[in-house]
DNA sequence: AATGAATGAGCCTTCATTCAT
DNA sequence: GATGAATGAAGGCTCATTCAT
């Protein structure tokens, strides 16, 4: 049936539209996604974003869910690969982090709605919850601003480390309330250090006093 | 219709068993929403969790979404009025950060279900997204491991520290992406100093050198 | 245990009670049937407008539809008491439709909240309906105007006629489709001359001619 | 995606299908309602009737009202179109009335289940009110009967004419409970005048007489 | 391969009615 | 007798998914 001398030009023809459909409906579902979520976004929303048929979309996805994961996948796929190639250019570990950072923020401003998607906060029912969020936010960008003021904090932008300092604090304890993976004391005890030390303009002479472990 | 020829002790009876019905799905709900994530959460569950009939919880909760911002808007408060709490009697910015962590890690020790909903990521749906940003979790974590053993790296827990830079890195950008309040450079070095501080031994000299972006 | 001598007062007292409870029910749920109409009123609508809690609705009804019908029955009884006593004083056919107007309208005056709910069309949901009817009484009203003033009609108010000669055709037509007691021919007929004779300045010599339906 | 190499014959068929099914539901539609009234038509019904998926009928229609609304308006429109036309071949308002009625009866002939849900008293609850009516319209039949059988009313069918002074009456003063356009005084006169001019083999001399109200 | 009308399971919500106090 | 919190059956509506063309 198909001759292997020469690849086949027509399954080629369908096999690029198909792919061009399959692309169309990948992008259409990340503009959709990055604005509603995943709850929000209607199979319908998608498909006619993407200028396509509803039943097209099954074509391509088993379901609404397959089309999610394969756009978080491909991108976290996609912004591994940019680290780890950064990564495997620099030489020891504060290099290593240094253009893991440098990767991953290139990566971000360089895909806005699709880093939403997989780091953001999703949904409309989340509002309340950023709400609550940014509280905390608000009180440290305070106290950070103060202790920049006042020479016991090196100078750095508060609101951007106020976020951080909240990142930092909710990723630990969430995940230690998920897995429980080390004592609460440790996660205490790394978060203080890390903090502390990012923060101040003269690292505490034993940073881990008072912080002293279980 | 109430009679004022006898003091009230029925209201009070009323308001009592309204209040603990209140309370007994306030309580359920928590559990619930905390396993399954608000949409995975049906009406349904809440009642019977509560053991309590479907009509009730329209009784004390305009909706479900009532009830949602109900809890996280109280969970909230009370945090937020253990961190005040503790921040007051702190003096200065580095103690006042030190007091805000504890009393941040001691409520989410004490509250560990109502502080996955406030704080964690939600739903079933996240499992790809819990997975992808394990991925990054996870080399992370090598790293840190190779700074700590190298000497590079202060000694810290390195799967703690491996979270706490993801949690630092992702909320940061993701409130780049959502507000755009300060650059992406500007995010990128603090992001860069804040890590290379609180992890390196011997901080760099001058950290904001190298961390330039292209 | 009751002294047949006298009529027990505690008895009475209770009663009393009671009926004035009841009779408050039944005024609180004409004023909200009249304005809500039978589907869009609670039942706790109507506790609430007497002052009453909902379980004692339930004390005086056996349930919504009750009382609705204690509502229309009793003012039915009641109407047909005034015009039957109208009627008797009256001598003769046309003094009993004379007097029977008179005590109808007089009635209507006087209770024109339980008025349109035995007679008004109903509900929010008529909206539709009033506007399609007002459609016919508009065009009618014009033609009577006009008929009026070319003399060819008696001096009579051109809305109240239209609304009179809709409320004729309506009703004729809805009871004939629902019963068809008499043929539509008939039906045309008797609408024809007595919408001729009840209009027309020189009623036609011989009305029923030219009524013959095609 | 609408591919412009060829003619759209896809378009048509999809438009054709969907326009047979919308007016299966309409149809179906007006059946169930015209049997059971607005209220106790669940869309179940209608969809049942119309041997469809709930789900379509959703796809025609924005809710339960809008397919209400549907049928009414289109009924009216078309009632209206017929009446005007035969109005319009009229010469004067006699002959407007004339042919008015009977193309207002001849669409009731000819649309019997359509006419009852826009004229006719609507659903199940009606049938107390129904009964509270019929007992005047039976009181007014033996009037006319009698005052047939004396001489003194035209020969007409009692049962119908006393629909139409039901009707009269009803209206004129549903009409009057609502909007009290004129005073009851004009209502009351009006009624009068007409009941007897279309009733009476002769007519009063002067009609107004004996009208005025108390 | 593409289409979009049709489907129906499933969820949210209302409200008449009950019943413990 | 009065109360109002509790109940759950019932119905409206959505939307992921299928399938005939």
């Amino acid at each position: 049936m198909k001759l292997a001398s020469a690849p086949a030009p027509t399954g080629n023809r369908f096999e690029r539209r198909r792919q061009r459909t399959r692309s169309e409906l990948v992008t259409a579902a990340t503009r959709v996604l990055a604005r509603k979520g995943f709850h929000e976004t209607k199979v319908t929303d998608i498909a006619a974003a993407a200028d396509v048929g509803v039943g097209t979309f099954y074509l391509h996805f088993r379901d609404k869910e397959a089309l999610f994961h394969a756009v978080v996948a491909e991108t976290a796929a996609r912004l591994k690969a940019t680290v780890d190639a950064a990564r495997e250019r620099a030489d020891g570990p504060v290099d290593q982090v240094l253009a893991a950072n440098a990767a991953f923020c290139r990566f971000a401003e360089q895909n806005r709605e699709v880093f939403k998607i997989v780091f953001g906060h999703a949904a409309a029912y989340d509002d309340v919850i950023r709400r609550a969020q940014a509280l905390f936010a608000g009180d440290i960008e305070a106290t950070v601003r103060e202790g920049v003021a006042s020479g016991a904090f090196a100078a750095l932008p508060p609101a951007a480390v106020a976020q951080a300092v909240v990142g930092m604090a909710t990723q630990m304890l969430s995940w230690w309330a998920e897995h429980e993976a080390v004592s609460i004391q440790t996660v205490h005890d790394t978060l203080s250090t890390m903090a502390l030390r990012a923060l101040c303009a003269t690292p505490p002479t034993s940073p881990d006093k008072g912080v002293s472990d279980g």
